[in-house]
DNA sequence: CGTTAATTTGATCGAAATCAATCAGTGTGG
DNA sequence: CCACACTGATTGATTTCGATCAAATTAACG
């Protein structure tokens, strides 16, 4: 649960209990090679999951073999939360590289939330997290030049790589296939190729295997207007408990 | 509450007992003008929402004027259900047409989950829902072209429409601005007109209005492999109830 | 090391954007 | 009741961004 527990202390200030708590939590670990599906479309994995290490993908594929990611999952994220109203994925999850995941059964989530504790509520902070990173995608997609997508989304990443405590400064490891970003941002990898490219040879970034160094963070903030905010990383830590 | 009991209606057999429970839910009706702001980004509600009548978006708009509409919300739909972790939204909510909305506030939502019955359970259900029709968006925008996605929505569109009680067969009202369209497909307005146009003259629908007839549905769904599960209209209803 | 997967670069094509006007409907205020 | 303004729909002409096709080069790896 240290992955966890790390990335609820980005939101508020966690004590003993909090982790004893969820320390008690019965889980189970589980952990998938690159490129192993960790759920598969139809399946009722009927638990829910929390990456410990390694990053993974949500996507849903076409029949014809285009495919689009929904989103990327670094330590500490959480998903499935609403298990116990659903018995099918509509999507597959994949290791982009060796993941450890923790699996949690669905009564023992729903326990947490009836419970009514910070635990719980701490759980749900995460889904909202989740949520507001799905309708950035979505604007990102929708209405961002392929330049400006691929801005934000190595902007977004770089800073859930740091959260989820990997990344030393403006360095992270990206344990991403240019073809992968290619089908999260709903462009040709020939295309992010090209983008990525033209950032390393105006200096923006550097690029060493699968690592990416932001090196003039100033010129692609202001290349695609990078908002933090809808990561919700400074929002008033009152949440952190159901409020009434 | 009746939209929301209809549409519930749909996916479990509820019975008086749980239509009680529904009526006895305390609210307030707040009606909305077409193009006014339900809820503006940045303001805390404190308040879920069921539509009751009329259809609205909910959008995130770019500083430069680009905007994008994350999804449509028709009557039946429930929103912002999370609010008891959330204080601020980052989107804004837009009426379409004349709208009704009963506001929830938090601590009723609350009592309802912690009370662990059906009801509490058939709200899960419609953010589950929801958050379905968000990830066939991203999948639709990101990895379909324009006639695919303008096809989907309208399929869509329309299957949600008769859900909702409205709409006779194959003809519903749509009270979406072509621009409004453009919005949600990531497409230019321009474009989705001559989407329309060609569409119409082939003899696929037909328009009136702000009424939408789909005249060759084969050769629509065809034409965008449209998948309905993904409105998860039969799954199990056992789901309905938290399952153990 | 040989084979396969991922990246890179060039050349060409095409779907959709953009620019620009016109047209239809709907108020609405004088 | 009509001129005027405004919003939404339509159509044409042109441009552009990114896709696609094709091939070479460079990791990755059993």
């Amino acid at each position: 649960m240290d992955a966890l527990f790390r990335r609820l202390s980005f939101y508020a200030d966690l004590g003993e209990s909090e982790l004893a708590s969820l320390n008690a939590l019965p889980h189970r670990v589980e952990t998938y090679e690159s490129g192993e599906e960790i759920v598969s479309r139809g399946e009722d994995p009927g638990e829910a999951f929390v990456v410990s290490s390694g990053w993974a993908a949500r996507y849903i594929s076409l029949e014809d073999g285009r495919s689009q990611i929904l989103n990327f999952m670094l330590p500490g994220d959480v998903y499935d939360l609403q298990v116990f109203v659903t018995n099918g994925a509509d999507h597959s999850v994949i290791a982009l590289n060796k993941v450890a995941v923790l699996e949690i059964k669905r009564r023992d989530i729903l326990s947490l939330f009836t419970e009514g504790g910070r635990t719980g509520a701490a759980f749900w902070w995460c889904t909202l997290q989740e949520e507001a990173i799905l309708r950035e995608h979505i604007v990102r997609n929708g209405r961002r030049s392929a330049r400006e997508r691929v801005a934000h989304i190595l902007l977004e990443l770089h800073r859930r790589a740091v959260i989820a405590g990997e990344g030393a400064g403006e360095t992270f490891h990206m344990p991403v296939s240019q073809a992968m970003l290619a089908d999260a941002l709903g462009l040709s990898f020939v295309h992010i190729n090209r983008v990525l490219r033209e950032f390393e040879k105006t200096g923006v970034i550097e690029r060493a295997k699968a690592h990416i160094t932001i090196v003039d963070r100033k010129r692609l903030v202001e290349m695609c207007d990078f908002q933090e905010d809808y990561l919700h990383l400074d929002d008033n830590p009152r949440r952190l408990g159901f409020n009434f």
